[in-house]
DNA sequence: CATTGATTTGACCAACTGGTCAAACTCACG
DNA sequence: CGTGAGTTTGACCAGTTGGTCAAATCAATG
């Protein structure tokens, strides 16, 4: 393994390759279906040459995770308290898809993760992403409660934002397959938007 | 193996202990993950027993898949032209929800299969899915084209309803979680029934 | 209750997998 | 251009896994 000094440049060139390997790998085959061995190929290294870097399978697949849950979380982070509700709300819908359309390996390595019962995220989930959740809810709540949105569910609302934006990086194979030449991502933007207009748009 | 004739008591009480174990397992750890000997274990007999059964672990996975699709498609194929349109798609929203509910293993083995590229249903998909997608996606259009119910990329809207009903099954490790002691079905009903309300009521 | 087919299993195998290690090779630097 | 640290790899190992098989056990039928 690599000093504890400042990373050569191989070593740079190298961790960033197998990073980016490993995601390609995990994310298609989740953690079990995906051996050392077919990360080395997809990263141009040999196996013992990865394990010089990681010191383990699981060590690739734990940092990757580090990585993606604070990228993950950005979108929701930027809610703003002080924005226009209605206006704040979309934004975030249009972040979050275009995070499925820029990062499509990334949203399926976390749904493979949580479909399978989350046991290497239970922890993050239950503290720092339930902390977050906690008081973006409470601000929908206020601007409900100011009228200034629609009532609806503020928990429910956040969870069919997640489930609508990620839906087009998840089941992408299912709904290519379904929708043939056209991209999915042309009408999407605009039919999140729609939804959510017309949802949340307070009466009168 | 048992012979062609008709099955005896003892194999149809283990074949069904199989299936029912092996959706277990599958489901929760995906093909790759899973393995004979914990299926095995789940169905309480030995492993030699199991390929006594079945010829092979993907025989046992694509027996699951077979009897999965019919299942997962029927309530799409109750939509009825003949009824009144927002009805029928709050009423297809709710069975969809209950199935999530009810079946959410299956909901899971699904979800694990279309992550990972919908390998062994790409073909079904492309085929029978995509017809029965094509039809139903009409019958919105024509029901929009008749000002019965607001406008919406069709194709869009039956997404969106897999998306947010599935959620609940796939994503319930995160779901729960998130929400506590608070049963997610609780509200569920009422969130997504208001949802497509609100989205699909025709402007009068 | 004997016999025959159905069912069950312990022992086993070959392939695969994550990981190790010593030896070889490469590279930056004095 | 020599030298030591950084890098790479072939050979190897132990544990796991899907699957086989012959022998043992069980169950139903005459």
């Amino acid at each position: 393994m690599p000093a504890d000094r400042a990373p050569t440049r191989i070593q740079k060139k190298n961790r960033a390759a197998i990073l980016e390997a490993a995601l390609d790998v995990f994310s298609s085959h989740g953690f079990r279906g995906s051996t050392v061995d077919q990360i080395a190929k997809a990263a141009g290294l040999s196996k013992p040459n990865l394990l010089y870097y990681f010191p383990s399978k699981e060590a690739m697949f734990n940092e990757l995770m580090a990585g993606l849950l604070d990228t993950w979380l950005d979108p929701l982070r930027g809610l703003d308290p002080e924005g226009e509700p209605l206006e704040e709300i979309l934004a975030y819908v249009q972040r979050k898809l275009q995070m499925s359309r820029d990062y499509p390996r990334e949203s399926r390595l976390y749904a493979n993760e949580i479909v399978q019962g989350a046991p290497r995220l239970r922890e993050v989930i239950a503290t720092d992403l339930k902390v977050l959740v906690e008081e973006k809810a409470q601000l929908l709540q206020d601007w409900m409660d100011a009228g200034r949105i629609n009532r609806a569910h503020p928990q429910h609302l956040l969870f069919s934002i997640w489930s609508l934006t990620q839906h087009y990086a998840d089941f992408d194979a299912q709904v290519r397959t379904l929708m043939g030449e056209e991209d999915p991502f042309d009408a999407a933007p605009e039919y999140l938007e729609t939804l959510y207009r017309r949802m949340l748009t307070p009466k009168s």
